[in-house]
RNA sequence: GCCCGGGUGGUGUAGCCCGGUCAAACAUGCGGGCCUUUCGAGCCCGCGCCCCGGGUUCAAAUCCCGGCCCGGGCACCA
């Protein structure tokens, strides 16, 4: 019985290791998948110990005509194994069609890759439960991280680029009486208060773990002081409420955190001068949870603390805390991503814009030519880790590559180009070749070649071009390299026969005769670097097309202009 | 300083909560081959990993203790 048992396993075993199984490893697979057996483990080893020995000693013929002969399932089994658990791995307490998940930018500065993980994660779960999402805007802070009206348009746009179906969009500065409601009922339950210490000296006392002389006065003095703050008889630096916590709270921080605070002069994009209180981040976003209804929330583990702080406001409410998803920071190899740093690099005139194909903004991307779905591929590959990550460029070339290979046609693209001379070939040449060689169907473009007109070819294939080289223009024929001088290259014509080219291992090259003006930009992490060439003159470009220059890579169509192109590199 | 989080192939992730089906998976990368009018793509084969030390256990990537290393947070910012 036990014996016939361990026969199998121990067959399998050596049937899938060349032959020799692993004393060690039958005992897990049989105390794992048999766990009744457990407590005989000391009875069982020996035994197996003895069964390896004698199917070691048999041939891999022998011990597969066992294995058939006292388990034929197995060989079944095998076919059907492999199944990819590929996606994201289920959420904690979350039911079908209860799910809510927000996203919650400062509209202060475009939408980018890090961002977007957030965002992707807080809308894919929603779907994949479908639940809701929601878009909330976190423009509390109209002074140091000030919002722009541009940026509430383009955050939207963005995700929508992205493919997300925004359920519900709510702005937090449309939102204040809401913020001022709950504030004052905290006041009148005794769980917040108006502090008007100076800031250093709150500081002081709150690292010491001593209350402020404000903390304990009476609710009626607190309410007073609230409709001060209300009505303008307090200035900016002058009062704060704060949410009263554990004094002693090992996280100073924590300790009696500010809920609201004063700005005198907001000029708020949307608000004006309306209003001169102002929630912060922790207030706003702890009360909107609530009361949006969110289930859900995906944010940096940088989060991870205002955690802390939120509790206590649903704690005095009794409500009930949205499950948190803490994922690390993401980034990607030689990619600009900070705000701030984008900011000053537009202002100092480094970059053309928030889509400068050097950033990581999903404008940018989106410039380059990466589609949609490999950037929410890519974060779904990167999951839930807490901690921070880096993407390599390739990862993401390598999704996109796979997206847009079978779209994207095939054009000859001459990078600084040279003349080629070539002689020995008298006749007009049209070249017909397939927009793409997997789609014969989207037709053909013409290259000609004219007897007595130079040919041009690629600056980056310079070191093919030594005399006495044979190299093949593509779908053209062959030459003979000649000579190579300042003001290009002289050839001979050989053969027309790819065969000839292929036997010899003669490399191909790209050639145009008269070609229209491109050119590429290429981003090299904090350069731009700026291919002037020649783009095959039938190749019929529009604008966001995303083509193959070939042996180039991939590129996206930035602008037509006067007969001129102008493309943006997105890999190779 | 205080408070969190994390260390799995060259790179990025899965597995850890609940020890055995992990002799560790997936993607990318690298090497080789096949195919191919892109030294491209595709297909096939191969390479390569559980941070270190101790402990518990028949059995540890997984649990416990200690160490090392790396992130993040500690604003009247979000």
């Amino acid at each position: 019985m036990v014996e016939e048992l361990i026969w199998k396993y121990a067959l399998i075993n050596a049937y899938t290791h060349k032959g020799k199984a692993n004393p060690k490893a039958v005992i897990g697979k049989v105390l794992g998948e048999n766990p009744e057996l457990r407590p005989k483990a000391k009875e069982i080893i020996p035994l197996v110990n003895e069964i390896v020995e004698k199917v070691n000693a048999l041939s891999p013929e022998e011990q597969e005509a066992k294995l058939r002969e006292i388990y034929p399932e197995f060989f079944e089994e095998k076919a059907e194994k492999r199944e990819e658990k590929k996606g994201l791995p289920p959420l904690p307490k979350a039911e079908k069609g209860k799910v809510v998940t927000r996203f919650a930018p400062n509209p202060d500065g475009a939408f980018h890759l890090g961002n977007a993980r957030a965002a992707i994660l807080s809308h894919e779960y929603a779907r994949m439960y479908n639940g809701k999402f929601i878009l909330r805007f976190d423009d509390t802070d109209p002074k140091v991280k000030r919002p722009e009206p541009i940026f509430y348009e383009w955050i939207k746009e963005d995700l929508e680029w992205l493919g997300f179906k925004i359920d519900e969009v709510h702005i937090a500065s449309d939102r204040l009486e809401v913020y001022y409601d709950y504030a004052e009922k905290l006041i009148k339950m005794g769980k917040a208060y108006v502090c008007t210490c100076k800031p250093e000296e709150f500081r002081e006392l709150r690292d010491k773990g001593i209350a402020c002389p404000h903390r304990d006065e009476p609710v009626e003095v607190q309410l007073e002081r609230w409709r001060k703050m209300l009505n303008g008889e307090y200035r900016e630096g002058e009062a704060v409420v704060r949410i009263k916590t554990d004094l002693k709270h090992p996280n100073p921080a924590v300790r009696d955190w500010p809920a609201l605070r004063i700005i005198d002069n907001p000029n708020h994009p949307r608000t004006g001068n309306k209003y001169r209180v102002w929630p912060l981040y922790n207030f706003a976003s702890a009360i909107d949870d609530h009361e949006l209804g969110v289930t859900h929330i995906f944010r940096g583990q940088e989060h991870a603390e205002n955690e802390t702080k939120q509790r206590y406001i649903y704690d005095y409410f009794g409500w009930e805390y949205p499950v948190t998803v803490h994922h690390g920071r993401l980034s990607i190899e030689g990619v600009i991503l900070s705000k701030s740093k984008t900011r000053k690099g537009i202002e100092e005139g480094k970059y053309i814009g928030w889509d400068d194909p050097r950033l990581g903004t999903i404008r940018a991307l989106r410039r380059r030519g990466i589609r949609p779905e490999a950037i929410r591929e890519l974060i779904i590959e990167v999951g839930l880790k807490r901690s921070d990550t880096t993407v390599s460029w390739d990862n993401l070339a390598a999704i996109n590559r796979r997206i847009i290979e079978p779209i994207a046609n095939r054009y000859f693209f001459v990078a600084d180009p040279v003349p080629m001379w070539i002689e020995g070939y008298d006749e007009e040449f049209v070249a017909e070749i397939p927009l793409h060689p997997d789609h014969p169907e989207r037709g053909v473009r013409k290259l000609k070649f004219v007897p007595g007109k130079p040919v041009y070819v690629s600056k980056d294939d310079m070191e093919l071009f030594k005399p006495g080289n044979f190299v093949r223009l593509k779908d053209l024929f062959n030459v003979e390299i000649l000579e190579v001088s300042e003001e290009g290259i002289k050839a001979r014509f050989h053969s027309v026969d790819y065969e000839i080219a292929r036997k010899n291992r003669w490399r191909m090259v790209h050639w145009v005769t008269d070609g229209k003006p491109c050119e590429v930009w290429v981003p090299e992490g904090e350069e731009l670097i700026i291919r002037e060439g020649l783009l095959e003159s039938d190749a019929d470009v529009k604008v966001d097309d995303v083509v193959q220059f070939e042996r180039f890579g991939f590129v996206r169509i930035d602008e037509v202009k006067d007969g001129k192109v102008r493309a943006i590199f997105a890999h190779k």
